[in-house]
DNA sequence: CTCGTAGTTCGATGGATCTCGTAGTACGGT
DNA sequence: ACCGTACTACGAGATCCATCGAACTACGAG
């Protein structure tokens, strides 16, 4: 038996995402209840679509594919493969319509804290 | 020398609370990331000024001291005795100062998820 | 095919956290 | 003074979680 990664467990590399109904507060808030966590998610804010490398996380590489995952797994945000690189985006659609209200304050609140200027304006693309 | 309880630590029964400065994203968001102490908010949010007890936490006592004090420690709620009894509050002013719209969104997703009827006339005005 | 880049999986470790029961303190009434 | 109610503090057990390094897979370029 190979001893690590089983492999082509999944060879068209998809993810598993839940469903929007399937969206729980308490996953959701405890993924956010991370500074590692709350740092890609407003990285993620104010930049959509971004590799999971181009974010500068201060830890090893397994962590951050760890962090990503328990964000993805929330349901905060959604991972597509391009090429080699994984693409994250922030599930501001379903959460807006399951917790409204919810990441808007969730992201100013993060913004604030870390003293953040979201101008006005780069908030929508 | 007493095996338990050294007695006497907090003669006034005075309990310490973080400085609305000192209130950190992170803490919150733990705090709020468990479903008992999810139902302890939605509980004070519906019925501020509620003493431990009057909340029909389905755990022992020693639990609900515990759960209590995190979310006091993390600045979301304030107690302080009255009689035998403690009396429970949410910081909804400081939480609103420090994380605007946060506490709102938060007790309505939690209202929203748990079917509860957020009563037609407390929400909107 | 080979190499480099990007990210994953596994396994371990150390630290939090949840839960409880038991024993204790504080207050208010009788 | 005594008792009952309300809650706390401690200690233990179980589980969870963040973090890492090492070994691995997948893709693209040359």
């Amino acid at each position: 038996m190979a001893p690590h990664g089983t492999g082509a467990a999944n060879p068209d590399r998809l993810l598993d995402h839940p469903e929007r109904a399937d969206i729980r507060l308490e996953a959701v808030l405890h993924a956010c209840a991370d500074p590692m966590r709350l740092l890609i998610i407003q990285a993620l804010a104010a930049d959509p679509s971004t590799a999971c490398g181009e974010i500068g996380l201060a830890c090893s590489k397994s962590t951050a594919t760890h962090h990503f995952r328990v964000l993805r797994e929330a349901g905060v945000i959604t991972q597509h493969y391009r090429g080699t690189a994984k693409i994250n985006e922030l599930r501001r659609e379903d959460l807006d319509a399951v917790f409204p209200g919810l990441l808007d304050s969730l992201v100013a609140a993060a913004n604030k804290q870390s003293g953040k200027t979201t101008e006005p304006g780069s908030l929508r693309g």
